[in-house]
DNA sequence: AGAATTATGTGAGTAAACGCACATACCAAT
DNA sequence: ATTGGTATGTGCGTTTACTCACATAATTCT
């Protein structure tokens, strides 16, 4: 299919979060520059160490952050789907990343050459605003990962990497294999197979062959740890945050807590 | 001790990297409003949820990013010293972070109130680039963590933690108990106990009640995961990126590779 | 000096995830 | 309809780290 010929309610524009949160003229002068490209599964966007030329804002499928270790091993730092973008790099002046920019649900994403990126990114404060709050959700993801990684159990990170999927794609239905899953997540394709299918027991999910369709959400989030709601929360704080605020903005150290069921066990 | 009384070459705001590698312009306008702050061990510098007042500059010492879960699980996910910065939420917008900001190793830093740091990130384009080539690292750091925790053994991490404190820090004796690097890497304390006396036993380090000495450097770094050496290589890659570089840079693929004996095993 | 506190060492049993091996089931192509 | 490739299910022995329970040792306090 040809990527122009799309339905405009998938391929807009402004279905990418961050690009429909612009000042308009910053939208309006960025507007001719976006090109829109395919991704499709499994194709690597951007490989560790090499220049990336054009920033990515998907409208539809994820892109996922990946590292892969000496010995093969490999595991996810963090998501980007329509709510932000791939190439923060480029203004923060290092060009290339330590990981690979992959392709893990396929879809859209406009593109923007790196240089007309800058160039707004230098003359807008909007235009930096967006990009930088976007950045620290990103940190804020991705430092969320590192600590879920350490103390959850595959089962809890399952639910939580469906969630995060399952927000950033129209329906109820994911295209993935457990193995690929099994990669995003840095573990065995056997212990995907075992989660996925206590799930499908506790009616949470049904799926065949690369084909996951969430039953019960509410009680996907009930079985996945904390780390889903706490990124969710930081990124929605810093979406609600306005551009320019006020000199002193209320001072808090109330974090949100949800009240929350105790949660199932793991068999 | 008073702080103002330090010796200089401890104290002077230009041992910290990121103020030291500044525009000299830019510096002299900042110094005037930089102040000398102690560190004491355990001190809790930024709470999460709560607003980052001050941006802070160590000289000296080590700020540590912690995560707590609701069960009271802790875990680390990057580490401040002498080369960065703590308050990257301050010019990202956000304010807040979902993370704790605790002094690990006590020590000084030089503070500067997010007003002024955010009017020089305004004003200043040399500002901005160091900042953000630093808010990079910070993230290739926390990326990196993520993948460590899922797949190195307590043994490899705790070289690595051992190596980022000791390049922080100076001389080869670090104050840290067991039970302090445990909470950092989110493991039991035992779990400390016995991988510190593996490297006792292998002529790494020497310690006894929270005094480690590190007897062999280049053998704890065998015994360390690649990710110490990914982090420092990406570190001194953007610290080595001039400010306002060529239009074209020379595009390249290649990442640093070192050639490594076989690791030692793990008993 | 003796007691209390803090830091560290060690052992036994358990749990989660791993590696490996192989069985089964679904889908697509001829 | 058969075949081949891909996706998934399952069992078993191993490894790593965990929980729990103390023992020991160094430092500080009175």
């Amino acid at each position: 299919m040809h990527a122009q010929s799309q339905a405009s309610s998938q391929v807009n524009a402004q279905n990418n979060r961050l690009l429909g949160s612009l000042d308009p003229d910053v939208y309006q002068r960025l507007a001719p520059k976006l090109e829109l490209a395919a991704m499709t599964r499994g194709e690597i966007i951007c490989p560790p160490g090499s220049k990336l030329t054009h920033a990515f804002f998907p409208v539809s499928g994820i892109i996922s952050l990946l590292h892969m270790l000496e010995d093969g091993a490999t595991g996810e730092s963090a998501v980007v789907g329509n709510e932000g973008m791939l190439g923060v790099v480029i203004f923060t002046g290092g060009y290339t990343m330590t990981i690979e920019a992959t392709v893990q649900n396929e879809g859209y994403a406009y593109r923007l050459p790196a240089e007309v990126l800058m160039d707004e990114f230098n003359r807008s404060a909007s235009m930096r605003d967006r990009l930088l709050k976007y950045t620290q959700a990103l940190l804020a993801q991705t430092s969320q990962t590192a600590i879920c990684n350490r103390h959850h159990t595959v089962q809890q990170q399952l639910c939580r990497r469906l969630l995060l999927t399952l927000d950033r794609l129209p329906g109820n239905e994911l295209h993935m294999t457990q193995e690929q899953i099994a990669s995003t997540l840095g573990v065995r394709r056997e212990g995907i197979s075992e989660a996925a299918g206590r799930l499908q027991l506790a009616g949470l999910i049904s799926y065949k062959r690369g084909r996951i369709t969430i039953l019960d959400r509410d009680l996907l989030e009930e079985y996945a740890c904390e780390c889903y709601q706490v990124v969710k929360d930081e990124c929605e704080r810093l979406e609600r945050i306005p551009a320019s605020p006020r000199k002193h903005l209320p001072y808090s150290t109330e974090r949100r807590r949800r009240v929350r069921p105790p949660p199932p066990g793991n068999h």
